[in-house]
DNA sequence: GACATTTAGTTTCATATGTAACTATTTATG
DNA sequence: CATAAATAGTTACATATGAAACTAAATGTC
């Protein structure tokens, strides 16, 4: 007969929180790896410029809320991007403290090799989903965003 | 009719190693946050502690495979554990390279505490999924897991 | 048993990251 | 219109992190 006074048992592995951890951390850092290895981007710089390239003439301020990445990992990431000549800067007419992003052409073309690679990248891993079970994944998912966003309180 | 030359479009929003790395980082970054504000622990700090709890005399080894950290963050995190008390080394008799660990009397209080909040907080997490749905996420996150190990070839 | 190899764990060093302070510009308020 | 408050973005600083070098002990090979 188990004591109800002890202190109940808790399985690291089978907690959610770490098991998602561990999943998403063991996807980022292949993911790294490619975009690194093949052009020398990191995440966030790869990140950057799938918006930009989706969007011409984004701020620096709409990339992170596109991205949830904080301003200081945008302005380092776009940083990094001009100097490597993969975007380009101008100031906006309207609002002088704000910059509107584009690709350069080079950056045009990294963006037009490495889209297929990423997309090709997620149906890799997806391939183990069946349809629907992309589709339910995606669903649980939003449920638990939805309970873990940062402006609800826990308890 | 659309053009099958042009770069095919990536939202990242629908990316699924983007979403889950924003749900993840969004998860761990409240329960850092809560396990800092307690107990002055970080993450990995609280991870040793979990499996030191639940197998005392473990080594700094079997730690980062039953956590998923590395040899490093392994041995920072029980320094600093050592350090405020919560842990103590044992020199294994068998192994002179080896170390044993064990959650001093402090620590133990700690673990005791800190033990039901986390089964506490992971639950307020899943409630929002019915017990089917939180079997149907470990699932679906259990192939996802296998098909992105890392020794499998990506292509 | 001497020497090479492996393993456990720590330390060092270089880089990444987050927070806070800062600059520049725009908007709001009296 | 002068000044306060807000916003966009950068810089500086302190801390976190990972890779590689290192120490020490154990194991394998001759």
């Amino acid at each position: 007969m188990p004591d109800p006074s002890r202190t109940p048992q808790l399985r690291l592995r089978e907690f959610l929180p770490y098991r998602l951890s561990v999943l998403s951390n063991t996807i980022s850092r292949r993911i790294a790896e490619l975009y690194d290895r093949e052009f020398g981007l990191t995440i966030w710089q790869w990140r950057v410029m799938a918006v930009t390239g989706d969007a011409p003439g984004i701020s620096a301020t709409e990339i992170g809320q596109r991205t949830a990445m904080d301003k200081v990992a945008v302005s380092r990431a776009v940083a990094g991007l001009i100097e490597v000549g993969y975007l380009e800067r101008k100031s906006s007419e309207e609002d002088g403290r704000r910059s509107k992003l584009y690709l350069t052409p080079a950056g045009t073309s990294v963006y037009d090799e490495i889209v297929p690679m990423a997309i090709a990248e997620e149906q890799a891993l997806e391939a183990v989903l069946t349809p629907e079970e992309r589709v339910e994944l995606t669903r649980l998912m939003e449920k638990l965003a939805g309970s873990a966003s940062p402006d609800r309180p826990l308890w």
